[in-house]
DNA sequence: ATTTTGTAATCGGTTTTAACGATTGATGAT
DNA sequence: ATCATCAATCGTTAAAACCGATTACAAAAT
């Protein structure tokens, strides 16, 4: 057993096809199968079911591979603590951020970038849920989220700040001196969607189901500074979490029915070896707390 | 980096000598230079100061093999964990076992063999410490020994039993039908050692320490059958945990003075995947524990 | 029912690399 | 000063990872 094999193992498990696989890890599909073979052999046990033309992973398999992730964990843990002890000269830190955090996330990465200069820095933008399954598949360090649920004991969460959910309008259009909107009014107004698939969207389609409107979305559009591009033409409206917003052309609403505050945090997994660039990054994060991204 | 490597390095850590643990493993000291440098580059770190014609362990290398420990042990426990999934009918369980203990071990071994006849036994028989620490390095999957300090959040203890020391002699010595003796009676006796360097042996020399009193051990053996054997000659008398004697040409007389009673127990790591084996041994362990080894 | 397509297994050959044996060089012991 | 011990290095060999092409199979499409 190596851990190339496990890695192999692991790729082919997430993608559930051997070709993809291989490709993805930069061999042919002929090795993919004899290491896959050869491992199964020494473990004497099947770890994927050839039916037909597909392979599925089997419950063995399924078992096994929680160790493999975790021994191949263990190791990469293990070069990152030593990079560590090279003082902060090297390595990669990878985090995933949702797109309402962007001016949060850039801010935070401008300053980070210029304390630590050798750390290069992946970011991966994507849905909250999906940006939590690949911090659970160890491809992230941490990831930057509205409230997902806290409870789950093997993440640890760090919560950065409150914001509420406002509507988004151009300092020109005829609700910019509102002090305050009901969603009620908002039925009517040509709403755009600037969160669609993120855990926002569901928040704000559930606010006005709630109270039976059915509100007609114009647009989707799965970039916020797109988004508030056209919502400065004063042609559309648009709901977003307040702090993401930031612009001399818009304004921020807030709205009465929506109670629920969204809570941007931080999370990261628990029993892992916490590289000190993520320690770095957290607190420069925290420096900008207050000013809510 | 593989797993091949870190159990090379680890290997190379723990005998300090290249040449050794090249021998141990089975390869030649060529390769095993050549692995370990190979593994320095991937981590760009110096895992062994080379000071003069000896190796030693650098401050990351000690820090690293923490990571490689529990990379290797991961990868491991994956595989005993789909052994198991074969319902016992293969894997090895290795068990240390103190001397004192022996009569304990043999008989569950016995009745364990009999039901999973397809489970490999290996026995060590050691000194409590060593034990310990093979245990620690994963050499072991549990011991069996006294009470060492149950304080060690890092295993779990399954006490057995206690007993206590007792002096043993032959059934036809002068002693044979007494119900008690004292230290400083003991003291001008014959006395032979058979714990030479086990924690047992410790305990009572503290025992004769405290009260000022120097015996004098004749005789000094590694082996408990073969002490006891010397025992029903009538030429010397020994210090045993009572239950480690049963044997129709011996009695065991209590020692008043000694107060102390030392524990039986089940000792294996926190934290790592637990053998269907090691609980089937555990379960069967306890059935005998009443009888006190 | 037949063809096509998508996929994994297999085979023979190539490349890479782990492993070897022998040698060198350095250092601590005699 | 000499010897013994050990790690590093070098050139070679053997093993194994890997490749490309082919085969085999089953599912989907015709």
């Amino acid at each position: 057993m190596e851990l190339r094999q496990l890695k192999y193992f692991l790729k082919a498990k997430e993608l559930n096809n051997f070709t993809e696989a291989a490709k993805e890890l930069y061999i042919t599909q002929s090795t993919l199968s004899q290491q896959i073979k050869q491992l199964e052999i020494e473990l004497d046990t099947l770890l994927f079911n050839r039916v037909g033309k597909r392979v599925t992973l089997t419950e063995a398999g399924a078992l096994f591979a929680q160790y493999a992730q975790q021994s191949i964990k263990k190791s990469e843990d293990g070069k990152s603590m030593l990079s560590d002890l090279n003082n902060l000269q090297t390595g990669t830190l990878t985090i995933g951020v949702t797109l309402g955090l962007q001016r949060l996330f850039s801010k935070a990465v401008l300053e980070f970038a210029t304390r630590y200069p050798h750390i290069r820095i992946e970011a991966v933008f994507g849905a909250s849920h999906r940006l939590v399954k690949d911090l659970e598949n160890m491809e992230m360090d941490m990831v930057l989220v509205f409230n997902e649920s806290l409870d789950n004991p093997n993440y640890i969460y760090h919560p950065l700040f409150d914001s509420p959910l406002a509507m988004v309008s151009s300092v020109h259009s005829p609700y910019s001196e509102r002090k305050s909107i009901t969603l009620e009014e908002m039925e009517k107004l040509p709403l755009l969607v600037a969160t669609k698939g993120f855990s926002t969207d569901h928040v704000i389609s559930q606010a006005f189901q709630l109270q039976g409107l059915k509100p007609t979305f114009h647009m989707e559009i799965n970039d916020i500074p797109t988004a508030l591009e056209l919502v400065k033409s004063g042609n559309w409206y648009s709901i977003l979490v307040q702090t993401s917003v930031l612009d001399k052309d818009l304004v921020t609403i807030p709205i009465v029915d929506i109670k629920k505050k969204r809570t941007a945090m931080l999370i990261r997994m628990q029993d892992t070896y916490q590289k000190k660039a993520m320690r770095a990054f957290q607190e420069v994060l925290e420096e900008y707390r207050d000013e809510g991204g």
